[in-house]
DNA sequence: CCAACGTCCTGCGTGC
DNA sequence: TGCACGCAGGACGTTG
C-alpha cells in the first residue's frame, strides 16, 4: 500500500525516467478511474505536453505539464510501470502514457487509486485539504499540540488523518507509535508534551529510514522497474503479532479499531 | 466543527 | 476439487 516513502520512491524514479519527456499520446482503459472526470478531455489536454516536473504532496503524485497538472493517487495497489518496448499490456492496466522511446503504464488491481488532470486555475480540492508534510519544519510541537489538544480519538487514527499530517498510512502508523513508545489507542488530547515530541521525532525518523530503503513491499508495491522496496526487513511490529519485541521481549499484539488493524508491543506501549 | 460508518475493488488464504 | 467467505485498507460521501 503506497504511503509517503513508497510514493516518494516512485516520484524519484519518475523524475529519472519521464521528467523532461513529452507525452506523445495517452490511453485511458478505465474511464471510471478518473472519478467522474472526462477521459476524452484528459487525453486531449495531456497529449503533446512535456512533463516539466514530478512532485509529491502527501500520497499524491503531481506532474506539471504546463497547461496544468496531472495528479494521481495509487490507492492500495496502484503502480507505475516503465516499459521499454510496447510489449503485452498487463491485466489491470488503467492508463498508458506513450513517450518517444518508452511507455509508462498505470496499473491498479483494486482500482482504489485515481488519476485526474487539472487545468491551470482549477482548484485541486484533494490537495488543498492536506495537512502538514512530515519532513517540513512546520511539522513541530506547536502545530501538533494545537491540533491534538481537542482530539479525543485514538492517536493512531489521528496519524492516519491526511488533513492533519499528509502521507502516513497503516503500516507506518504502527511503526511510528512503536518507536515513540505510545499505545495506538491513547487519546490524542491526553498525550503528554514528552510523548508528542517523541511522536514527531519518530514520524520523521521512520519515514526517512523508509525512504532510504525505497519503501515497504508486503505484497503489491513495486518500484517503476518492478523491484521491491527493502523496509519490510526493518519492520518491528506491523504484521508481527505473536512475535516478541526485540527491545523488551514482550508479545507483539494486533488489535482492530477504526476499521483497520494496529500492531503494538504490549510491554513498550502502555496507554 | 468532529466522529462513525458504509462503499468501492480483486486476489488470496482458510474452512468445509 | 470447488465454492463461500473474510480480509487487506485510502479516500470520500453520508449521516448523526
Amino acid at each position: 500500500m503506497p504511503e509517503l516513502p513508497e510514493v516518494e520512491t516512485i516520484c524519484r524514479e519518475l523524475r529519472k525516467t519521464i521528467q523532461g519527456h513529452t507525452i506523445i499520446e495517452c490511453e485511458i482503459f478505465r474511464p471510471d478511474y478518473l472519478r467522474g472526470g472526462d477521459s476524452d478531455q484528459f487525453i486531449q489536454s495531456a497529449s503533446g505536453r512535456r512533463i516539466e516536473s514530478v512532485d509529491r504532496r502527501g500520497k499524491y503524485i503531481i506532474w506539471e505539464i504546463g497547461v496544468g497538472r496531472i495528479v494521481s493517487h495509487l490507492g492500495m495497489t496502484g503502480k507505475y510501470i516503465v516499459q521499454d518496448e510496447s510489449v503485452k499490456i498487463p491485466k489491470h492496466t488503467v492508463a498508458r502514457f506513450k513517450f518517444r522511446d518508452k511507455s509508462l503504464l498505470l496499473n491498479d488491481v483494486r482500482r482504489f487509486g485515481r488519476l485526474n488532470l487539472y487545468l491551470n486555475g482549477e482548484t485541486i480540492s484533494a490537495l488543498e485539504s492536506l495537512g502538514v508534510e512530515p519532513f517540513s519544519e512546520n511539522f513541530d510541537l506547536k502545530y501538533i499540540s494545537t491540533i491534538f489538544k481537542d482530539r479525543k480519538r485514538p492517536v493512531k487514527e489521528l496519524l492516519l488523518d491526511q488533513s492533519i499530517i499528509a502521507g502516513i498510512g497503516n503500516i507506518y502508523a504502527s511503526e511510528i507509535l512503536y518507536r515513540a513508545k505510545i499505545h495506538p489507542l491513547s487519546s490524542g488530547s491526553h498525550l503528554s508534551k514528552a510523548k508528542l515530541k517523541r511522536l514527531i521525532e519518530s514520524t520523521k525518523n521512520i519515514l526517512e529510514l523508509a525512504v532510504d530503503n525505497a519503501g515497504t513491499t508486503i505484497s503489491d508495491y513495486r518500484r517503476v522497474d518492478e523491484k521491491t522496496g527493502n523496509f519490510q526487513n526493518l519492520l518491528k511490529v506491523y504484521g508481527k503479532e505473536g512475535c516478541s519485541c526485540e527491545f523488551c521481549q514482550n508479545e507483539i499484539k494486533k488489535i482492530v479499531f477504526g476499521g483497520r488493524s494496529a500492531f503494538f508491543c504490549s510491554g513498550c506501549q502502555k496507554i
